[in-house]
DNA sequence: GAGTGGTCTAGACCACCCC
DNA sequence: GGGTGGTCTAGACCACTCT
């Protein structure tokens, strides 16, 4: 391609239409575009994640080959490498050598449970057994229509379960989402769905999850956690509430999890 | 510098040694090296970590450009970048368009409470103060020992202090270090120090903090935390207890924060 | 052997900072 | 203007996977 400058790129291989180039260099006449500059490889990354959100690939498909990629988008192929590196770094993206680079998906069995963070103090990796208690539906209160990006009384579902490590009932999870995104949603497709309750979303619905926001607090057993936790009411319990987020950072779930965290805890590494 | 392979690479600028080079290739009889098998950056990354524990830079410092880095270590500017690019990634350097990477640092007034996670569920930042309950030597215990790589019996330091947000007191902390890794630690000093404490420890003796795990659970406040956080007994209160570690992985701290979550959570982000 | 991702190099040019 | 990091390219070769 042209040298001297960060050229627009050509989004696709039909048509020569121009995406919203960024132009940040000899044209004459450029407005006070200083804050404005984009480099390529987080436009070709911008492209990239189009194509997700528009359902091009889906979680599980090998998406094009660099070179390929790199002729559709008439940059070299370390650019789109660049780009790649980064979706692949926000685990949206997995790479692997010799095969190709895939969308990543939660239905494969051995990641499961992709956001739990609660762990055996020991160490031991249990695998924690579901048992469902209901599914409702409802109106968004204010608070959850807010943070899910619609507007308050708009129809929800929610799903309450209790989850199971080693015998003992260790989680009380309450999770919400937009009716709109789960038509049809019964306690019974949930039970007889395999996996993780992402890996039926994604399946079912084709919501994939790629990042969530948690905010953590120690609260006190109310009656109900207290029964179906079983312990005394006031007993301190974790809350970990979490915000779910798809393709283009756009919320689709709130959860809240009460924890009993009596020989486990919530693990998390900082840097 | 030889193609057709990875060759070992040149620690320094005098003599001509070898690392600890990979040999990964044509050479003939090599044994069963399957596994072992190191890029050329990850062993610069390696080569600048030991630079680091070393002293060579010290945090604020400016470390040698790109050019002189890959003249250095005979390789191409590429290849040093990946390396500082991963350092960089892990908040170990820091990259400053036109001036340099420098070893990342806690004495920066801006980036104050490097791994504190309580934020006002309002979103606003707080900046916490500090109030200091006391300074006190005694043994390790095996847990602590275990934690932190030492005998059980060695002397140990621990600091108790409260901070306080908007005039509430809040988080309960115990801090535990090796009482060699802070000769001569005492109250007063730690009281006339300004920033955090993980300031004071990488000015006062030369202690950098890379990255940390924590571990959460809801507790019950004991007499103690009760009378320091203005609450009842049993109230419920976030145990974050924390392991923090120096440049090549070595546990240094050993703390436990008890935290009223009322108005404040523990936030944090998945991917 | 062909195709894919992974590493390494060399060189050009841009954006930013400071003298 | 000269130095630093940041972007982009082009090409070579390696490691891995599948056929």
């Amino acid at each position: 391609m042209s040298k001297s400058t960060v050229a627009p790129i050509h989004p696709a291989g039909v048509g020569a239409g121009n995406s919203a180039g960024v132009a940040n260099s000899a044209d004459a006449a450029a407005p006070p575009i200083g804050p404005s500059y984009r480099p390529l490889y987080d436009q070709i990354k911008i492209l990239l994640t189009e194509s997700l959100i528009a359902g091009e690939w889906k979680p599980g498909d090998v998406i094009p080959s660099e070179f390929e990629l790199a002729a559709r988008y008439r940059v070299s192929q370390g650019t789109v490498r660049k780009a790649i590196d980064a979706l692949a770094a926000e685990n949206i993206l997995i790479r692997r050598q010799g095969k190709g680079t895939f969308v990543a998906t939660d239905t494969e069995p051995n990641i499961q449970y992709r956001f739990l963070r609660i762990i055996a103090n020991s160490g031991e990796k249990h695998h924690p057994t579901t048992r469902f208690i209901d599914v409702k539906r409802g109106k968004a209160s204010s608070e959850i229509a807010q943070v899910l990006g619609i507007k308050s009384g708009v129809p929800v579902t929610a799903i309450h379960r209790v989850l199971v490590f080693a015998g003992t009932p260790l989680i009380l999870d309450e999770i919400v989402l937009a009716s709109a995104l789960c038509p049809g949603l019964t306690l019974a497709k949930i039970e007889e769905s395999k996996g993780s309750i992402y890996s039926f979303f994604e399946t079912t619905y084709g919501l994939r999850m790629i990042r969530a926001e948690e905010r953590l607090r120690a609260v006190a057993a109310d009656k109900f956690a207290a029964r179906e936790l079983e312990v005394d009411m006031g007993a301190p319990l974790l809350s970990v509430e979490r915000i779910a987020f798809t393709y283009g950072d756009k919320p689709v779930e709130w959860r809240r999890g009460l924890c009993l965290t009596q020989g486990y805890s919530y693990y998390n590494e900082l840097a």
